[in-house]
DNA sequence: ATTAAAATATGACATTTGTCATAATAATCA
DNA sequence: TGATTATTATGACAAATGTCATATTTTAAT
């Protein structure tokens, strides 16, 4: 069993607030897992006994809609933590994760995370940031949603895709999405998406290569998603 | 000076926490204002030094999108708190909030909402739950706004107008948002939502007379919003 | 009450986006 | 490797939505 005192993912999230006697105590109530890509961590709907501290990997965070297409609301990497809104509202968890990648977690229960609400105020004021910080990024997400075209919010995703995950040695976008990922991610067809790509190629502002996509015009894409 | 012990509006938000002592404190550095309609509460980008607590009326929190139009994200009614996250986060309002009716508000200092993190484990659990479920209903909103149509979010919002805020006597829909507000809310043009109004009214399912709006077939608008 | 201004309504049309069909390419597996 | 399947790509068209013009109604102001 690892040790989270020497976890580094530690220090980006709220658990950066444990003193030794906590992280110890974690070390020994913590359990790792490794995710394949492509398996869920859990669906819309659960409910989950704990929270997962992601070590290394992007999960996908999807909600279904009425008409049976599922949406992707956001996308998580290392050193976030995943299911605080359900563990602190005590209830099932609205959206579900499934790995883009394989990935490296640990599982915290339920009632270790209570105990640190309990005893450790910095750890809540961590949470209730970073909860708050969600808040103003979802808010700002639906306006976008509402207010943006298709083209203007592709343009913006990879952008974000980008500036968040980084790209490979040659440049191109270090997560790899599906085409009909992608069309989850900006709220459209699939077809719409693949069309906004061709012509974003056409255009020379990215550079397609199978699931590849680079970044070449950053500049005329910031122009473009406005 | 109003006594916060004897108002009854506290008991719906989380101030709900407070024990006696504590709302004596509350009642002296409180601030009681009186806002016209239309009036602006704080905007987009403010600093604002506490929060806001709603005794009576209906406020519009939207957001300045980049096509410069004002997209209306949440209405505010009360026995809620406004500017819980700015004051967490430590950060500039994100939202504007305008006065949608004549409110009754309550200002409490940043420094007493502060100090009840601080002392009051339960407050700070009351607004933790706040804010996780504002965080649902967002992600819920944007995951609506990218995959519904503009008819279906417009019943939605009907629909959730008339639950939220309840009828006047006529049974017309108590808040009364102009077209170009309702617009903004589904994220449309004005002319598209008065169109759809329209063609509601004609099929029955909402009656029109002037700004009031009267919904008919609550049934089939359900089936309309999916 | 009369006028001016704002809000609501409707028509005509352009643009965006979705849907269905089908082709081309890439990935997977026996 | 060859066959099978999934993914990506493109065309053709329909449906949804936005834009601009203009009429009508409501509201506000003098």
């Amino acid at each position: 069993m690892s040790k989270c005192e020497q976890c580094i993912v530690r220090e980006f999230s709220s658990l950066k607030a444990l003193n030794k006697e906590e992280l110890l105590h974690l070390s020994e109530c913590k359990e790792s897992y490794t995710i394949k890509k492509g398996d869920v961590i859990f669906e819309e709907g659960d409910t989950i006994n704990g929270i997962y501290c992601i070590k290394d990997g992007v999960c996908k965070m999807s909600k279904l809609s009425a008409n049976g297409k599922d949406h992707i609301v956001k996308l998580i990497t290392k050193g976030e933590l995943l299911g605080q809104r359900s563990i602190i509202s005590d209830e099932p968890v609205n959206l579900s994760a499934v790995a883009l990648e394989d990935m490296e977690v640990c599982f915290i229960p339920r009632a270790e995370v209570m105990g640190f609400f309990d005893k450790n105020n910095q750890f809540s004021m961590n949470v209730m940031k970073t909860i708050c910080g969600d808040l103003k990024e979802a808010d700002l997400h639906s306006v976008n949603m509402a207010q943006k075209t298709v083209k203007e919010r592709l343009a913006e995703t990879l952008l974000y895709l980008s500036d968040t995950f980084g790209k490979n040695e040659d440049d191109s976008l270090k997560v790899q999405l599906s085409r009909e990922e992608l069309a989850s991610m900006i709220g459209t067809a699939t077809e719409s998406c693949i069309r906004l790509l061709s012509d974003f190629n056409k255009l020379g502002l990215i550079e397609l290569a199978g699931k590849k996509i680079t970044l070449k015009e950053i500049g005329k894409l910031k122009k473009m998603a406005e």
